[in-house]
DNA sequence: AGCCGGAATTTCATTGAACGGCACACGCGG
DNA sequence: CCGCGTGTGCCGTTCAATGAAATTCCGGCT
């Protein structure tokens, strides 16, 4: 490969004045489309790094800071960010009053609600909604009280498919292609750090399927038990999965369940869900 | 350069039928930035339109189908937008993760929610969390019974800064450059359409700021009284308000006014407020 | 089936928007 | 005083972005 004649392409243009030129602009737009470029600003943003400075920006997003500055300053004129009052760049308030109309985001969340602060009332702990994206879920909502216990996601984060309730019924209801693709990476329980077997969780993902729920436990942080149950949308298909988590303790655990399905039916009902058609006998 | 000898290499063949050689590309590039496109497809999605098709999209943006389709596929690409089940566009989970990462949107939701749950828990009504952006109040959470009273605005939508109880104390701690812009426009009551007048205004303003409290009723979908009450930030300016909606009907109204005011303290405190240090007396 | 209107998609010559290296101003710590 | 990092302006170069027109696709209406 050597043979790519290195020769320094600065060189060729040597107008007449042989010494250095000095070409101002050199290698301009080349290859990545702009709209990539002012995503992976904003995606340079995580949890942990809510603020950023121009450098950061830069550096984080792999973008040189000309550019940066100025995908910023456009940015900034759109409301996708603002700068704190320390002068540092975060995600704008516009961006987050656009994407608030997103159907599997908020969307999912405002009818959710209500139903939720429900199951909410019963348990006082912890009640979650996730749908899946790509290979993980992602939380939509959480209503916790503040004595309750240890917490591990936060809303707008994302949680394994494979070691929590909601997880589990992400899973068991995708595809089966999907499944497989997940199956077959190797896979540990989240905070302990204890390996799964693909077979165990073949047939953990069945018995969710069967009885409709999902009852996972851990006991890192410290010790809970998750039930969960699968959302369903207009065609059937399970859209999100909706979870209470409370301390293992408690007598209560599967004490839980009939609220949790049916908590859950009555979301998809009204997410218009026929599976889940009001009065039963009724069929068509 | 354009001297380049064009000779044209397929081209201007244009067989010998002269009439309309019939240029593929005519006007390019001009005028707009890229960014600004995408962000204006983005935009032509509203409460009202939460899906669209392609053609809509481009009519809604005012971007030739053409450019409105390789924006969209990219903005896809990207996770930006989803195609829901039916085709159409919607706006893409992605986005709204990473906007649950803005400050004033998600970030401040998630320091609140718990005190809103308190306040929520007292009155069983509605609890509303909104900050300003532009001239007006953008509501960044909404807690409400099912059964509770007519809710005009939604979580992610915008309120009117002069006829709303978060509005008014909003409005009331702003620059007062930015008051005397609103002022110097015409306003009416919302709902009603009764015009308000400047003076009025200024004085209810004045009072907001004096008793750390803004109380305003409306009759129109039902008679119900807002109280509500300001935030304050790490710098001690306020940043957003705090409010309850009951109907008029009940003898609380104003006996909510304790409960707002602590618990808009108690959530500027845990902002950092210094104005709301914890014990008082204990200066530094 | 045949025709039609609109939507979605592809093609392609054209060019200005985007690029990034360089230089400079500024603030800060040694 | 001098180096270092950060933010910003400048500007020659060029390729990514553009949109009219052509083509394909799709559903409804004769």
């Amino acid at each position: 490969m050597g043979h790519t004649a290195v020769v320094g392409h600065t060189a060729q243009v040597t107008n007449a004045s042989g010494a250095s030129p000095a070409p101002r602009g050199r290698r301009p737009a080349h290859g990545e489309p702009v709209i990539d470029r002012a995503f992976a600003l904003l995606t340079a943003f995580t949890a942990a790094r809510r603020s950023m400075t121009l450098a950061e920006l830069s550096r984080a997003s792999g973008t040189p800071p000309s550019t940066a500055l100025r995908l910023a300053r456009r940015l900034l004129q759109l409301g996708a960010l603002e700068r704190g009052a320390d002068g540092r760049y975060v995600i704008g308030l516009r961006l987050w009053e656009l994407a608030s109309l997103a159907p599997r985001g908020h969307g999912l969340r405002e009818v959710a609600l209500p139903y939720m602060e429900d199951l909410y009332e019963a348990t006082h702990q912890h009640v979650l909604l996730a749908v899946r994206d790509g290979a993980e879920a992602l939380l939509v909502e959480r209503l916790s009280a503040r004595d309750a216990v240890n917490v591990l996601y936060r809303v707008g984060g994302r949680l394994p498919l494979h070691s929590t309730g909601v997880g589990l019924v992400l899973l068991a209801h995708a595809e089966a292609r999907f499944q497989d693709q997940i199956l077959a990476r190797p896979l540990v329980h989240e905070p302990e750090g204890v390996p799964v077997s693909p077979a165990a969780l073949r047939r953990t993902l069945a018995e969710v399927r069967r009885t409709g729920l999902a009852v996972v436990e851990r006991s890192e942080p410290g010790p809970v038990v998750a039930v969960a149950a699968p959302v369903r949308g207009g065609d059937d298909s399970v859209v999100a999965a909706l979870s209470v988590v409370v301390p293992a303790g408690g007598a209560e655990p599967r004490g839980l369940s009939p609220a949790v399905r049916a908590t859950a039916r009555a979301l998809s009902r009204s997410l218009g869900s026929p599976r889940s058609a009001a009065p039963p006998g009724t069929g068509p």
